[in-house]
DNA sequence: CTGAAAGCGCTAACAT
DNA sequence: ATGTTAGCGCTTTCAG
């Protein structure tokens, strides 16, 4: 690389000459700048970005933690991350926790010897389940900012963003019981989660208010990835009246839908399935799956927003919690 | 964060004492190193990576460039890339450049600044299509090592990691002949790319070589994601023959089977169907996908340790291409 | 055994 | 208008 003190001695010109005559300091003669800019250019000068980060205390870089690049949702909210910080002229360094506490608070660790001006993290599940905070609050002492999505936890009193989760599953199933659904299940690999949680409630509340509706609530709860086909016919199998299906994560529903189809079922005459998710999944469903669309792009864009806002602000404004809209998306599988 | 100087001053010794200290530097007296270390313990001091950085002209990071974190077979080179470079410490900074060219030069002059150690990069669709070398030659003069994976070119010479693609296309390829199906039609969204190239090659040198075929091969090139659905109904109209597909690409397949089921054609018996891909599609088919299976993991950690080699050794060994091995997994579509 | 000093590349206050 | 100096946090050579 060349440095400024190599542009000063082909120029016979002290550093600071240099430094200021490429920030165009009215300090320095117009004549100087030029001759500085030129070779600069031609010599194809970069300032260092270690050095600058240095001097400034400030990477313009800030560190991502997702729990799971091979869920399409986090894929898609890195996506608007990714895209964002670009914009606004910062690098991103991933760190994937792959679901691990541990993990997790390595990256956290790594990253605060000052490689980062701040994070976005998506806790992993294993740190929601065991409620493990301590390590995002030291962090936050640290003065290092944090903005949460997704899976997040009140625990922590920091920058947010979030989808209605209960507000969504709660739409959804009151639309499944305004189409006359008799028999709603809801179908689930996440309840571990804080917005599985949610999710489940928003469900539960709808079904509870109604005044027709005189099944009770059917949860069904998919242990790993690789149940998730036996347990669906399972559910066929042990309530062949289900009229309705609300998965609340984003790949049972359509495996769901498949296994009715083999099962001769007519969707949506005689049952409707509306899935959380994930419109790539959408080539593969005939009908097409109806759905509760997470804005995931949206989500990344305001976590760097209000991420850059907080690194700007440090402590001076309140705390944000943004909810990004989602939409209830009928296609196919919904009368 | 706690730096070396408030050590010291706490400790009343010098800057330099206590960073030997911490380095068990043996000029320095057993009893002085516990002072310094319980201190540090105790007001958990970490070294500051950007000083380091700006020391040793290393940073212990590394760019990875893809051109699109949807595509899950990135995705899952990520996760390989990631879990191995955490492994040997490092950190990679993230670029999408979305298949464009411009995104993908600007990436890679903002980390050429000293932010990072090398580049692991795949090309984009544009920049591969245009023949574009000269910003990655560019980085490669700067004395900044390059690995390129699966979207490669010939026309640079740095390490590289590819699979086998004209192998794998031209075995599933006799596959189907062996199997005796006389019309195999190959589907791909991807002719553009030089993965894409070589896997046709592969299928027109096995229609090629066997004696017993007679139809002439038949390409179906698929514009954009939005068209799968429609050229694959036209396919099976235009074709009604067709007792063998290979699709190239991680999605037409899937669509593919989806659509040959619901026209009532029997797979495999009358149609044998393999796919390129990615096993995340599976609980989405039935009877389940024949696929050649991609290691992308392994794809990503080969890269990392490729260039960790290089950033070891510089100029000093060649230039070293790794070809991956892939897997004709056969499952319901084959029989 | 400990400390002073230089230097990585850069900026900026302070001379000249 | 240009140069000198100090300092960001750290390592390392050289003195003491």
């Amino acid at each position: 690389m060349v440095t400024l003190k190599q542009l000063a001695q082909k120029l016979n010109v002290s550093v600071s000459t240099v430094s200021k005559a490429l920030h165009e300091s009215d300090e320095i003669s117009k004549d100087t700048i030029e001759r500085v800019k030129a070779l600069a250019q031609e010599l194809n000068y970069q300032p260092n970005k270690v050095a600058l980060s240095l001097k400034s205390n400030k990477t313009k870089t800030f560190g991502v933690i997702i729990p799971n690049i091979l869920n399409h949702f986090f894929a898609k909210v890195l996506y608007g991350i990714e895209e964002e910080a670009t914009k606004k002229g910062y690098d991103i360094i991933i760190c994937i926790s792959n679901e691990s506490y541990s993990k997790e608070l390595q990256s956290l660790e790594v990253l605060g010897n000052g490689s980062v001006d701040g994070f976005i993290i998506s806790i992993a599940e294993e740190t929601q389940i065991n409620n493990q905070t301590q390590h995002i609050e030291s962090v936050l002492q640290q003065d290092l900012p944090v903005v949460m999505f997704d899976r997040v936890t009140d625990e922590i009193n920091c920058d947010k963003v979030i989808i209605d989760d209960f507000g969504a599953a709660y739409e959804a199933t009151n639309f499944l019981l305004k189409e006359g659904r008799k028999q709603i299940v809801l179908l689930s690999n996440i309840e571990e989660l804080s917005v599985g949680k949610l999710r489940v409630n928003g469900y539960l509340k709808a079904l509870e208010e109604s005044s027709d509706y005189k099944n009770k609530p059917i949860l069904i709860h998919i242990g790993n990835n690789d149940q998730i086909e036996e347990c669906i016919e399972a559910l066929y199998t042990q309530y062949p009246k289900v009229d309705g299906i609300l998965s609340i994560d984003n790949t049972t529903g359509v495996v769901a839908l498949h296994k009715a189809l083999k099962k001769g079922i007519e969707v949506p005459n005689n049952l409707s399935i509306i899935g959380f998710s994930d419109e790539n999944v959408l080539p593969f469903t005939e009908p097409k799956l109806s759905t509760i669309s997470q804005p995931a792009i949206d989500i990344g864009k305001a976590s760097v927003d209000l991420l850059l806002e907080r690194i700007k602000m440090k402590s001076q404004t309140d705390i944000k919690v943004k909810t990004i809209k989602t939409n209830l998306v009928l296609r196919g599988t919904t009368k």
